[in-house]
DNA sequence: CGCTATATGATAAATATTTCACATAATAAT
DNA sequence: ATTATTATGTGAAATATTTATCATATAGCG
């Protein structure tokens, strides 16, 4: 085999969004001999076996080994990595209403070396209270922080008649990555990347998916 | 022109994404004379004006003028009815925590004709309660009332150890698509549609987006 | 020790999606 | 009117992504 593993494939968008499920299926994955196997993997995630294989490759540090597999445990790590859980980034949330004290609270950001480390409220009766821990500092303060403590990422979880305004804000401080969950679409220079997080949106998708799924067995 | 108006145009996976995303742009889109064209779009967007013009053609009813484009009013309809508006659509939530209580409060789910009935929960606190005038009921019910009621889609907000035991329970009440937002690869029948909505994966990609992005700048 | 079954890795083919290029239609200005 | 401009719609080309096929490696077994 010419395999020098050193898995030079390219990824794709797709692989990045298939990446979080093979993580969350291998911890999950009852760990016979330490080892898994691609096609396994497929079987058991609804995959085609081609596409997990080339999947592993493209991140496994190690390659697999004919007949036996990837270790899993190996193989966690490559993805983990892969995905950034070495270098830590930090972010910062601006309302910190129902989803937002619900994200500041969400523990699980750190295994993929993400920190929440603040929110940023116009709710008086909110600001210089904490949530899980956090502090909450007035919005105003939000372009000063971010551009002090050099924080490039951030959250929007306030109403969408806000959201422009706070994500002016988080320009301001220097913010060039931001994550929107409010439905609104957001006006950003070009050097800033939005991540849309429409959620009604997502539930609709799936729903028309079902829709068109029983459509199509009342065909049949 | 051969125009028929038909748009007879394929619907891709990566369309129904953007439609959402179209949407909340043209609603928030102070509507000069009633008309948006796709070159418009596109660049405030920033996307490709082939692409959205595709986009428009396929979900659009009307078809649009020359020189003048789509009727804004119009094109939203077309969407949203694209989207489902129309057909309501109802479900039910396992787990009123942080996030499902969130969830469970946010209005903006019945924009896209879905409906989120009621809540089930183990915790005997929370039982019986109300959350945004919605039931919390016990999770041992879940099978029963979806069956009773004929809902088929449910959405999984419990910690990640219980999140299969509830997905069970949801096949047994005949729900046909879960919206999954526990960290868990989840085992269903080959006709249950599973929809992962990992929040932590997404923030780990957005960051990873950033990385790169500054890498490349780097370069240059 | 060779045989068989199974997994990897790589190349090629098939699909899906995006982008380009152009012909045509409507509007606005001369 | 005629013309310049801008937008639409569409077929073709370019990319990206998924799937099929095959050659090779290796663990397990008779
Ligand atoms: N609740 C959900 O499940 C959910 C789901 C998806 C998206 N969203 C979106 O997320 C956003 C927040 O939803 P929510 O349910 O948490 O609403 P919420 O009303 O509970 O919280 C919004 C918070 O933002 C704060 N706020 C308002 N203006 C602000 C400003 N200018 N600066 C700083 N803070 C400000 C408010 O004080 C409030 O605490 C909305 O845009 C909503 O559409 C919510
Ligand atoms: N908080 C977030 O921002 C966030 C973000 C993404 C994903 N998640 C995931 O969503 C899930 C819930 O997160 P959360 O922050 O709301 O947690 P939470 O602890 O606030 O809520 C979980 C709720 O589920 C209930 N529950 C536990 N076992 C149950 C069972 N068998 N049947 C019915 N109800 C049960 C609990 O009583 C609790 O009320 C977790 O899997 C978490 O990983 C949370």
């Amino acid at each position: 085999m010419t395999n020098k593993h050193k898995s030079s494939y390219a990824i794709s968008k797709q692989l990045l969004q298939r990446l979080p499920l093979y993580l969350n299926f291998l911890k999950n994955y009852a760990d016979k001999d330490g080892y898994v196997s691609a096609p396994m993997i497929a079987s058991a995630m609804r995959l085609n076996e081609v596409q997990v294989r080339k999947d592993l490759a493209a991140v496994s540090s190690t390659g697999g080994k004919p007949k036996t597999g990837f270790a899993t445990e190996q193989l966690i790590r490559d993805i983990e990595k892969f995905l950034g859980y070495d270098n830590v980034d930090e972010a910062v949330i601006a309302g910190a209403g129902r989803l937002g004290s619900a994200l500041l609270a969400y523990s699980r950001f750190s295994e993929y070396g993400l920190k929440i480390l603040m929110g940023f409220e116009s709710d008086e009766k909110l600001i210089g209270t904490e949530i899980a821990g956090k502090q909450i500092l007035s919005i105003d303060k939000l372009p000063d922080v971010c551009k002090r403590l050099n924080i490039h990422i951030g959250i929007i979880t306030v109403p969408a008649e806000s959201a422009q305004e706070v994500c002016d804000k988080m320009i301001a401080g220097g913010i060039q990555a931001i994550w929107n969950f409010a439905p609104i679409h957001l006006n950003v220079p070009d050097h800033v990347l939005v991540q849309n997080q429409d959620m009604a949106a997502s539930l609709a998708i799936l729903s028309k998916h079902l829709r068109e799924k029983l459509e199509k067995k009342e065909e049949v």
